[in-house]
DNA sequence: CGGTTCCTTGAGGATGATCAACGAGGGTGG
DNA sequence: CCACCCTCGTTGATCATCCTCAAGGAACCG
């Protein structure tokens, strides 16, 4: 989901700074406004009581965030925390529903928005359940794949250890172990400890 | 999402029968229709190499299912079966998408459904990612609770062991031996080989 | 009954998690 | 330029746990 920025000030959304790390909202709090990154990034995630981690999604500029908890009595399902300097546009919950409900492209839009995301859910789960970590690992590098620019050749995964260990349920030195017998396999490459694929 | 079933005949939706177990979708195959359950129940569900199996979602009476993939260009990301001889109403994608067009609460009431979806989902993979057995599977008790409509006391549970395994991507025999220890721990009442939460 | 499906148990093995320690790179301030 | 620190990557040893395989028992249904 992707509103025009002016559209979004002209209805009286505030853009607000964000530093590294900071919380944007976060588990089982009430939604209370619609959310677009101007520019960084944000993270969702969960974590449980052994500090483990799961994220459930990373957006970037333009991306929308949190909006499905807009539609529906129940609070967020996972935290938002900024990954780094970050500018987010917010608009009242009270005003992006009106503003869906005025423009029906938008409505639309939102609607195409919220399939998407089903559908890349249900492939996470799908891919989760398979168990084995290098499963997990190759689709956490394929759904970040979409968002990257480079098609050809390979592409320096812009992520650690530690933050697809996050992503994938999985602990760091599983990821590297892991990663060290793909780049033998000739899956990824690691120069210099950066990680390509 | 439930749309009115007259509303649905008169606009060309033909109902069909199905025999229990048979397939009404495939993974990866295109979505040409909506499909609503007029009685009886279908299950979601990936399948990997090994014959290990994870259910997406379930449906009962009224519900619809697959719908999030009438909106995107993507394939269905699982396969759909009948539970038991199940009769499901089917309107072609084209009139689906008119029909919501044309009708602005039915177009909210889908967005809303989709965005429960979306959390629905969003738990689910915060819960399987806890990683212990137990957890996954008070997890999923919790989940098929909602739809089940006793409040007080305990319910039996519909489920057969293997059902709960494939739910919850682990194997008949863990789920077997946690429930045994769930019984212990007074947490679930086994009476006769069933299971009661 | 006889067959089918589901439940149960045990023994053994595979694998990811855990713990502990160290190495490498990058940035900062003296 | 060097010393220091801090984050990230790496490795090995050990542990806990779930999976696997195999076998048998219980419930249900014709």
């Amino acid at each position: 989901m992707q509103i025009d920025l002016d559209l979004l000030f002209s209805w009286g959304a505030i853009a607000e700074k964000y530093k590294k790390n900071e919380t944007i909202f976060d588990e089982n709090g009430t939604a209370h406004f619609y959310y677009q990154i101007i520019d960084g990034s944000v993270r969702l995630y969960n974590s449980n009581d052994d500090g483990k981690e799961f994220t459930q999604d990373l957006f970037i500029n333009g991306d929308s965030f949190g909006d499905a908890s807009l539609l529906i009595d129940k609070t967020y399902p996972s935290k938002a925390v900024s990954l780094k300097d970050t500018t987010i546009i917010k608009l009242t919950k009270e005003k992006f529903l009106k503003i869906i409900e005025e423009y029906p492209y938008l409505q639309k839009k939102f609607m195409v928005s919220l399939a998407q995301k089903i559908h890349a859910k249900s492939e996470t789960s799908s891919g989760i359940i398979n168990q084995k970590p290098e499963f997990r690992i190759v689709a956490f590098l394929n759904t970040f794949k979409r968002k990257s620019v480079t098609c050809s050749d390979r592409v320096l995964v812009p992520y650690t250890r530690q933050e697809i260990a996050n992503f994938t349920g999985l602990r760091v030195e599983t990821v590297i172990r892991v990663c060290t017998r793909m780049n033998h396999l000739n899956k990824v490459e690691i120069i210099n400890h950066k990680l390509y694929y």
